[in-house]
DNA sequence: TCAGATTGCTAGCTAAACTAGCAATACCTC
DNA sequence: GAGGTATTGCTAGTTTAGCTAGCAATCTGA
């Protein structure tokens, strides 16, 4: 995770130590959704824009053809694609903009959140038992600290 | 992070804000990695690619093309393809395996290190300043936490 | 010693990104 | 209001980076 920073104290390798694992975390994400090429019948862009539709559809957010072009860092042209492919896959559908004339508003079909469940609930439930063998106290230090560093790494989002 | 299980405990709240704050830091990672495209001439799996060499280098093990392929998870055809893309933007070497006359060793030039730190060392250092501010006791239960779920998602690596 | 596995490569194909440019709509300044 | 500028989502055509199939060289184990 770094070089030309060698840690001294054991306060700085415990620094270390805790980027490390977070790489390992992140890698492992990453392998897991670009994984789905098999489980499901898309690629991971795909499934990344439905892990955004998720996540905002929980918080009550709608979801733009904008917003999900800016989320994966792809273009709108790409987007158009994406989006195209999962309506045709009837995992979402485009929705007309309540108030802006120029935008959609893209939403998930009942199929779309059975499907992603049947396919992640194996590694949630995982995930989760994991994270119940932590107390409150635990888990408060850990999402603090990896909010802390989300800002610190991305001002968006 | 989940929906069809709904928290009841504060307990269960806290896991969730967990697994929602790895799932941000995490898209964050994936963001700031395929986000190189701009910043260094090369896309997303070459960054990988060179994210392993950098710290299999830092664990004295060496890396062959097979171990590049089964980290990224792409097929060897593709890593032979990125391996040339690597070599001639000047950031790999390919040389013969010392006992295995099949294999190969990839070695990172010195350019591709200063590259590497050059584009990610404000984001390490800004990570690392984030860190600093936990305890060892605090960047302990982190680092564990991450460990863990690191196994649980993902028994390989 | 020899049959089968493994490694890294080439060739050819496909999928999913890209750029450029467009019409429709929204916003801002006068 | 009116006119210029910005934004949104789309199409068209191109490029990139993955894939499968198959090969020669080498290793391994019965």
């Amino acid at each position: 995770m770094s070089e030309r920073w060698l840690p001294q104290t054991e306060h700085e390798h415990a620094v270390m130590r805790v980027l490390t694992s977070i790489r390992a975390v992140s890698d492992a994400m990453e392998r897991m959704h670009s994984g789905m090429k098999g489980d499901m019948d898309m690629n991971a862009s795909d499934v990344a824009a439905l892990r955004l539709l998720i996540i905002r559809e929980r918080q009550g957010r709608s979801v733009s053809p904008r917003d999900i072009a800016r989320h994966l860092r792809i273009s709108t042209a790409s987007t158009t694609k994406l989006l195209d492919r999962l309506v045709d896959s009837g995992h979402v559908q485009r929705r007309p903009h309540p108030s802006d004339g120029r935008g959609r508003v893209v939403v998930l079909t009942e199929d779309a959140r059975n499907a992603f469940f049947r396919v992640f609930g194996d590694r949630l439930r995982a995930m989760r038992t994991v994270a119940l063998d932590y107390d409150e106290a635990e888990l408060g230090v850990v999402a603090r600290f990896l909010d802390d560093l989300c800002g610190a790494m991305d001002p968006e989002d």
